[in-house]
DNA sequence: TGAAATATGATTCATATGTTGCGTTAGCCC
DNA sequence: GGGCTAACGCAACATATGAATCATATTTCA
């Protein structure tokens, strides 16, 4: 794991307690990692737009005992990513005809910018943390699954594939009221979230009421700092850049895959059990279409 | 290593003309190119078992100003490294791999096989394919979206982000009969279709339907050769494959951002005016959580 | 060998850096 | 509104840093 992710956590941990000055000190450190190595706390104040003491002030806040501590686990980073990654660089060509053409470019860069969103998001959440999710919903009593407007098919394909192998999954709808749904869960309860900027009001709502309640919460979103990502026991990152005008959900639908295939790989035979009864039936209801030279892949 | 090279074969071509501590700096030097980059020069002088000015003197017989410029050159270097080979494969596979874990592998693996998805969606349909769906829902009166089940997801997205600058998109809802839906639909119409192996019964009924209605037909699917693909004006190809027990819905998702993008982009100023009015009544109506020590980043 | 030229490192200096102290401001509770 | 606490930022401080100076050591060549 990038130990970035490391001082991530304890910076999303510590960020309620933080001033708001040292706030906006804290994201600039996390957006700006290789800056903090080599540049010094006069010039970061400077890009932050915050006085110089408020580093000290930050660092001290992190129980760290001086900046130099602080600054020392982002030069270490730097310091272990050259050391492994080494410098060369994976060549990537998308075998594009060069057409010049605009059109082809945005595509081009579309379909790029998603092979970076997934390398991101597969280098910015360690397995460890996938394991830590799963563990939490394995043990769950009843697993909710929440996703507003744009992320809610996230949810609703998350939550279509885990009823295959388990019949606790809830999924929040995206219209109504969601305490509806929320309202008797409890401390046995996990509550799944994906919510990406800008959050929905009342999915923030949700991810306090459930920390109110012990409910445990595993977040899927693209910041540690949000109001969710604060609050959630496992936070999961996913970056959501593109070209076009509206955000990509590919990098979310990309994590919720990889926690329902790790729940069946974790979940041995019973899973396994599970998925073959959900294919019977749905046989059975002739759900699927059938053909003479076509076979009805798993 | 990329534009180290760079200063190494600057400093390679010098090095005749160095004095020996010159030459013992100057190893040291190529020999901790990181060290460079995040210590000072005193720190360095350390290491190398020399004394701090004879940097400086180096600096100056490598023709640059000062040590400063100097080091900027091996900071600049880090800068580049680490945001684009940066967090990526490379790293991700060493972390990987340092682990061992059974599960630990199954999670590289079903990333890997994600971004091969991505890269096989994107050489498998041509840019003009995008552009071809694109024509046809443009002038379409009225776009039916349909998935039914895992497919479904990818739909309601795209319905839900088309919704934001076009009013004319349908999506078909999962439960229920679909003729309900579509049973009006004409020749100034265009369905747009998900579905991937094993196809569902009604959602191969429906693109005979619309084909039969004259109803122009778009389909994101794996097989050209299954009913849908048959049946479609416009086939967008997508790879399903994946380590997990399910197939991967992350190409259907990524094909329909991209046609997303596509449409806004030819759209012009009436799309981009439509996204402008739907973002101002979301906040109107509070949709979004808001906080005080947000900022938007330089 | 001896003188000139070069190389070297201790010392010093001006500046940059991290930190501290203190006065001011802003928010909050009674 | 008044009193209180927390937050903030300016200015001063001690230290660290890069560079200049100069004396000494080493090399070079007559």
């Amino acid at each position: 794991m990038s130990p970035t992710v490391d001082i991530a956590q304890h910076i999303a941990q510590r960020f309620e307690t933080l001033t708001p000055q040292q706030r906006r000190a804290a994201r600039f450190l996390l957006d700006h990692p290789t800056e903090v190595a080599l540049k010094s706390m006069r010039e970061l104040a400077q890009g932050a737009g915050v006085p110089p003491v408020t580093f000290v002030r930050l660092a001290r806040a992190l129980d760290f005992a001086d900046y130099n501590a602080l600054r020392a686990v982002f030069q270490g980073d730097v310091r272990q990513d050259r050391t492994r990654a080494g410098f060369s660089q994976k060549a990537r060509d998308l075998q594009l005809r060069s057409g010049g053409d605009k059109t082809q470019a945005l595509v081009k860069e579309l379909f790029e910018a998603e092979l970076d969103n997934i390398e991101l998001t597969f280098s910015q959440n360690h397995p460890d943390q996938l394991i830590a999710a799963a563990d939490l919903m394995e043990r769950a009593r009843r697993l909710f699954v929440l996703g507003r407007r744009s992320c809610h098919p996230t949810a609703a394909f998350f939550h279509y594939v885990h009823r295959l192998f388990r019949a606790n999954a809830v999924l929040v709808p995206d219209g109504g009221q969601l305490v509806d749904c929320l309202r008797d869960a409890g401390p046995d309860d996990v509550l799944l979230v994906v919510s990406v900027a800008p959050y929905t009001a009342d999915t923030v709502e949700a991810a306090r009421w459930a920390r109110e309640r012990g409910t445990r919460l595993i977040a899927i979103t693209d910041d540690r700092l949000s109001p969710i990502g604060r609050l959630a026991d496992v936070v999961l990152m996913v970056g959501t850049a593109t070209p076009s005008f509206f955000h990509s959900i590919v990098p979310m639908v990309a994590l919720a895959q990889a926690l329902l295939a790790l729940l069946v790989a974790r979940g041995g035979d019973a899973a396994l059990a599970a998925i073959e009864a959900s294919e019977l039936q749905l046989n059975r209801f002739q759900v699927y279409w059938t053909d003479g030279d076509q076979e009805p892949t798993p």
